[in-house]
DNA sequence: CATCTAATTAGATAATTATTTAAATGGATT
DNA sequence: AATCCATTTAAATAATTATCTAATTAGATG
């Protein structure tokens, strides 16, 4: 994971008002008011604090007329909570010829699913049910995107369409599974090590 | 683990030189001097730095003469980035609890005020004007529906007749303190985790 | 159009903290 | 004893940030 961003999600961690607020999540979703009231803690407070829960993806949100509802989510907090051994063991890290030999099995495994879901064009004939082989076509197509840069969402759809004409689920795709996510209307590839896992 | 040591832990990593510091200790020991001439910040700043990863047990020492070499604890390390996940697990369910110690005395107290604010036969006086005894009321009320089924407003109109002539006033309650939805002009149960908190 | 409500923004304050330079400590070596 | 060297402490500064109140925005309701 990219240095900055792990630090961003460790900082904002370590607060002890934002590991109660993931806890009262836990429990289900809960609206701002709900959460400043059992936290004792004002509206602003917590608009803050859920700024920063969003800026590293911990949470997501659901409206319902003036209400927000913030849901958890959990599967980025193990995820991101894990990256940092990764990173320190990286530093040292041999790949052993066993690790290698598993690689290319997998690269081979891969190459034959994406034959059967893209043509000879190199179109997407449709995403496949199966979540992991959903996860290697979102993958591949997010390829083609480059890292850092920042997408106009009407550049993405125009991207996409190389692929198969229903953008918008893909677009959904993308940052459901991590690949991507949005700053108001501009989008953004995110680091690798926080795409679903495509490992098969 | 306890809270407050879990802030610690993620506040300590949340720092680009000190992550940095647990990736070069990987490697294998290092003495601060040599710290400090990698990380290219001065002696002190080590220190500094040395003290936060120490007091979160990340890194333990040996000294020769005068120089002191400093190890990476990995398995604190992995143990510490886990515990996140567990305590909002763990809290998330402290939270619920908690709560079933009190809900006992909470009922009592509950059906102490329902009394005050149904007549015997079962109608009801008025609206209590305390935000919270007004939440249990229009809970009370709103008991007597079924999840799931789509109201019309007339249907829904002629349920709260039952219980108080102004049906208006209980109907835009039931709307506002999140225990119903609308849409267009059916009326339907909201799930309870989205009703407003009857907790006293 | 006026009003309500939940959420956000703006602005201010107080606390924390990463960093530096200068001075002090505490063993080892001569 | 005098000195050397790695580390630590002290003091100062600058940046970050958690929190509040007051004002504003944005939707929904009447």
């Amino acid at each position: 994971m990219q240095l900055d961003r792990l630090v961003r999600f460790h900082k904002t961690i370590g607060d002890v008002t934002r590991i109660r607020i993931l806890a009262l999540l836990k429990n289900g979703p809960l609206h701002g008011q709900a959460l400043a009231d059992k936290l004792s803690v004002s509206a602003p407070t917590i608009t803050h604090h859920m700024a920063k829960l969003r800026e590293v993806d911990l949470i997501y949100e659901r409206r319902d007329k003036n209400t927000i509802y913030f849901y958890l989510d959990e599967k980025s907090l193990i995820q991101q909570s894990e990256a940092i051994v990764k990173k320190v063991q990286s530093a040292a890290e041999l790949v052993t010829s066993a690790d290698q030999e598993k690689v290319r099995q997998d690269e081979l495994k891969a190459e034959s699913i994406l034959r059967n879901f893209f043509t000879k064009e190199g179109t997407l004939k449709h995403l496949p049910a199966q979540h992991k082989k959903k996860l290697l076509v979102l993958h591949h197509l997010v390829e083609g995107l480059q890292p850092g840069k920042k997408y106009l969402e009407s550049e993405l759809n125009d991207y996409i369409r190389q692929f198969h004409p229903d953008f918008a689920t893909i677009r959904r795709e993308f940052i459901m599974n991590h690949f991507m996510y949005r700053e108001q209307d501009i989008y953004e590839l995110n680091p690798r090590e926080l795409w679903g896992t495509s490992k098969l």
